[in-house]
DNA sequence: ACCAAAGTATACAGATCAGTGTACTTTGAA
DNA sequence: TTCAAAGTACACTGATCTGTATACTTTGGT
């Protein structure tokens, strides 16, 4: 009807795979299910992926663009000062475990129920995290630190441990907690330089 | 036949369910299997758990008792000087990590899997890592720092973060990136104590 | 030697899973 | 207006899943 054409089955159905995958898990969700909510049939997923694990792939790389980019949103226009930029990863952290559909790290997940079982998938996740801890380097690098590869290497473990620790123990803090470890490394960090 | 009775087929149940669900997550690893793999027919199964619920249950309570001695051997015994010992957790994080059966952290891959469908579940995932966090307190306490809550939190959360990055980029050394982390953390506590 | 508890062997139920076959309908652009 | 691509509707396959029924056998303590 509309000339616009609607957003694209396609991207319907990462879309509501990618919500039921984090919500209730990979294995735990079918085909079935994500088909009827998307509002398609299990005829046209077929059409767009060639099998389940294919959908999960696509569904991954799609999260890994979303995440890095709401990342980049809430760091970026954070502040000029390069120093609270790097920090601000945190408060973007923060903001992001307070969502409704926040299920711990889809690529953990991910990785816990297909290892074993497939490596493309296994993959994704890897780079993934790669790529998210490039752009923490690279944060790094403009607040001047001397070792900006240490120091990156430091920062992206405190992340990982923060998604974590939100996702089990979401009484705590886990953002504030990685903020305040985050940022007596990055001011000891600095100072030799 | 022996006098001395072989392990009971309870423990040699979940001490293959161990080993299963950590490998191939818990949804992918079947009732079946398990079965077979312990070498006790699926009726036998049954009659020690009521479903497979109970057997994720069971299995992750003896998790974490195994967990938590496993870490508790490898650092009592370690060094007497009480900071060396709160250090050396991480080193006990890395022959954890090193083993051949090691799948990341099990809980965390328990509670993506089963978060939104069980609680007990997410129950006994929590609860360890509660105990994991009341314990590390003690080694700050021990170590004389004067905020072992706030330190406790901090080193906590990096040691997750170790768990997950030793899984997922198995290429970091995730132990020794951790253990400088907190290194620096400790010492500037204990400065101010 | 007896007996109850525990385990075996095996078939089965009922649900759900990923994925396919077939015939029909809508859509949009040339 | 025509026509091919995309989607629908729906039944179906074969495998696998959790959990159960039934009948038999082993085991260990008294």
């Amino acid at each position: 009807m509309p000339q616009t054409p609607s957003p694209s089955k396609r991207e319907q159905l990462i879309h509501t795979a990618l919500t039921l995958f984090s919500r209730y898990g990979f294995h735990a969700t079918g085909i079935d299910l994500i088909a009827k909510e998307s509002g398609v049939t299990k005829r046209t997923l077929y059409a767009h992926f060639g099998s389940k694990d294919e959908l999960v792939v696509a569904t991954l790389r799609h999260l890994d663009e979303q995440l890095r980019s709401y990342f980049l949103k809430h760091t970026n226009g954070a502040c000029e000062d390069p120093k609270q930029r790097l920090l601000s990863v945190f408060d973007a952290a923060g903001f992001w475990f307070s969502e409704d559909n926040f299920f711990g790290c889809t690529f953990i997940n991910a990785i816990g129920e297909y290892a074993e079982s497939n490596d493309s998938i296994r993959q994704v996740c890897s780079e993934y995290k790669r790529l998210s801890r490039e752009w923490i380097k690279g944060l790094c690098e403009q607040a001047g630190a001397p070792n900006p590869q240490q120091l990156s290497d430091e920062l992206s473990l405190i992340l990982e441990g923060a998604i974590v620790t939100a996702q089990v123990s979401p009484q705590l803090d886990a953002a504030a907690i990685a903020k305040r470890a985050a940022t007596a490394l990055v001011e000891q960090a600095l100072k030799d330089a």
